[in-house]
DNA sequence: ATCTATTCATAACA
DNA sequence: TTGTTATGAATAGAT
C-alpha cells in the first residue's frame, strides 16, 4: 500500500523509518479503536519508537492494569512472579545485612555481649578504643578551634575598645579645644565692651602665655 | 475497505461480529509485527474477544514483562498490585533504617565524624564509653571465672593427686601383703622339702614379727 | 474458509 | 512535521 510495495525488513533510511513509524503507529491505533468499538473487544496496544518514545492505546471501560490481570489469569504467564520474587529475595538480603548490623550495633553498646566468646570481645573492644579516640580528638579539635577563636576575639575586642577609647579622647579633646576658642572669643568680645579692672582674666589655660 | 463503507459502532450480528473480529485481529497483529520489524519499535498487543478468548504480540527481543517494565518508568501508572507496592515500600522502609545503622555504625567507630555538630559527639562519646565499659566488665568477668575454674581445678587436681596417690599407696600394700603371703606359703612348701640351713629367711617385712 | 469489490492505509514525494 | 496521491493492503459482504 503505498506509491510501491515495501519488504517488510528494517528500513535503514532514519527519516523515513520515523515517519512510516508515525503513521503507522497512528493506524494501529486507530484499528484497536475500531475492533474495540465493533466488536466489543478488549485491546491494550503499548508502542516503543526506538528512540523509547511511548504510544499506548488501551480500550475505554478497562485499564491496562486489569487488562494484564486478565492476561495474567489467560495464559498462566507469570508477569510479575518474577519481579515479586526478586523484591522478596532483595527483602531477605536486606534485612540479614540489617541484623547484622543490629547486632554489631548492640554490642558495640555493650548489650547481648553473653552470646559472646571471650575472644570475640578483643575486636569490640579495640573498635571501642579506635572510636573513642577519634571521637576525643574531634572533640578536642573543636575545643582548641573555639579557644582560638575565642582568642582572636578577645583580641579584636580589646582592639576595637582600643580605637573607640582613642576616638572618644579624640573627640573630647577636640571638644575642650573647642570650649576653649568659644571662651577666647566670648571674651574678647565681652571685654571689649567692659572697663580693663573688670575684665576676666583667663585662669588655667593661659597661664603659660604669661610665664 | 470492503463491500461496503461500515460505520465504526458495535456490530449487532453476532456471527459478523465475530468474523470481522478474526480479521481485524489477525490484521493488527499482522501490523504490530510490521512496525516492529520496519522501524525497530517494541509493541505489545493484547486484545480480549467479547467472548473472552484472548491474542497477544509482543516483539521479538523483549518480553511482556519488559514492556510493562519500561511502560512503568514512562508513565508512572502502577501497573503492579497492592502486595507489590507493600514490598516496594517495606524495602525503602528497610534501606532507611539500614542507612540510619550505617551511620551510627560508623560514627561509633569514629568516622564521618566531621559531618557532626560538636554537641553531637556528647552521647556518641557517651555511648562508646559505655560500651567499653560493658566490655570490659565482660572481660574482667571471663577472666574472674576463668581464674576461679582454674583454682577449682587446681583443687581438684590435687585433690585427685592425693586420692590417686592414697590408692597407689594402697594398691602397693595390698600387692606386698599379698607378695608376703605368696612368699610365706611358698616357703613353707619350700622349705618342707629342703633342710634347715639353705631356707631362706625373710629380709624386711617381717622383722617386726621377730621383735 | 475463500473470493472480490471496495475502502483504507500508506510509501513516496512535496 | 504535514499534506497529497498513486498504489497495494485490508476487509465487508457474499459464497
Amino acid at each position: 500500500m503505498g506509491r510501491g510495495k515495501i519488504e517488510i525488513k528494517r528500513i535503514e533510511n532514519s527519516t523515513n523509518r520515523q515517519v512510516t513509524f508515525s503513521k503507522r503507529r497512528n493506524g494501529i491505533i486507530k484499528k484497536a479503536r475500531e475492533i474495540s468499538v465493533l466488536c466489543d473487544a478488549w485491546v491494550s496496544v503499548v508502542i516503543f519508537s526506538s528512540s523509547g518514545k511511548m504510544s499506548e492505546y488501551c480500550s475505554p471501560t478497562i485499564t491496562l492494569p486489569k487488562m494484564l490481570d486478565k492476561y495474567q489469569q489467560n495464559c498462566g504467564n507469570k508477569l510479575w512472579d518474577a519481579k515479586h520474587q526478586n523484591l522478596s529475595e532483595e527483602i531477605d538480603r536486606i534485612k540479614k545485612e540489617n541484623d547484622n548490623m543490629q547486632i554489631e550495633l548492640r554490642h558495640l553498646k555493650g548489650e547481648d555481649l553473653n552470646s559472646l566468646q571471650p575472644k570475640e570481645l578483643i575486636p569490640i573492644e579495640e573498635a571501642l578504643e579506635n572510636g573513642f579516640r577519634s571521637v576525643r580528638e574531634k572533640q578536642d579539635d573543636v575545643l582548641m578551634t573555639r579557644k582560638k577563636n575565642m582568642r582572636l576575639m578577645e583580641e579584636d575586642n580589646k582592639r576595637l575598645n582600643y580605637v573607640l577609647h582613642h576616638q572618644q579622647q579624640q573627640a573630647m579633646d577636640e571638644n575642650i579645644r573647642d570650649m576653649e576658642l568659644a571662651y577666647h572669643q566670648k571674651h574678647r568680645e565681652f571685654n571689649s565692651q567692659m572697663p580693663m579692672t573688670f575684665r576676666v582674666q583667663p585662669i588655667q589655660p593661659n597661664l603659660h602665655e604669661n610665664k
